[in-house]
DNA sequence: TACATTCATTGACGTTTATCGATGAATAGG
DNA sequence: CCTATTCATCGATAAACGTCAATGAATGTA
């Protein structure tokens, strides 16, 4: 529903850059979509934190020793774990009864690659 | 109100990784929280693409320009723009009526960063 | 002064999200 | 078997979000 504008006739005298600047978006929606849900994915402060509390402990870490350290439930936990390892964040491998999460760091190598494909450069 | 469990009693056996990496998150909540905030602005498909618009365009692009690329209405474009503005990945400057957006350039070098310190390489 | 245009703000709406408590599935050990 | 433990899933709830239509503020022009 693109409100309707008259801005390009308008701005007809030559001396703006205005409504010379026709170029859209060069991203799909579908990559932009793509790109979004993984930012959104780190749109969260506690993902973030648990993120960067597996990045601090070399190893992988049991969902019961996450939960140690943050002030919500564990149910809680699993559904944010279940969010980055959705978005290929972290890995999961189990070991018995426990789950051990670890960070996939190939997803840091990424951060400039998105940049760059947002920022068009 | 983090679930109490018996896994540090029970994982005292010396031979599993479990209970040992009781490092917590380095991050402080509040920078995680800025960090988030930071993401968020990212986490929507049109807001990628807003920007991805301006970074196509050398010059600086004004909002009935940007609107006319996107098929939703002028008043959520604003919006929009706004989130985009108050993270400082957009600039605005006025000319008139118009208002014209530019990408802030300077957020691209930003995203390593980001990465880096998350993940406490 | 009066009118048209651009853009931001407001208030309302349906949807999504973060959280919880409760439950269920899988595994380990008596 | 039976019980205890770990973790994921479900259903509910309150807050946040994306969108819209309507309005308002600022500016340019006749």
């Amino acid at each position: 529903m693109a409100q309707k504008t008259n801005c390009t006739t308008d701005c007809a005298n030559g001396s703006e850059e205005c409504c010379r600047t026709d170029a859209g978006p060069k991203l799909s929606r579908g990559r932009a979509r793509e790109y979004a849900g993984w930012f959104k994915a780190l749109a969260d402060p506690t993902r973030i934190r648990i993120l960067n509390l597996l990045a601090a402990n070399r190893g992988a870490v049991c969902v019961c020793d996450i939960v140690k350290h943050f002030p919500i439930g564990q149910p809680t936990i699993s559904h944010h774990l279940k969010i980055l390892r959705d978005t290929r964040f972290v890995q999961s491998e189990r070991r018995g009864t426990f789950m051990y999460y670890r960070v996939n760091r190939n997803c840091l190598g990424e951060f400039p690659n998105a940049a760059r494909l947002i920022m068009d450069v």
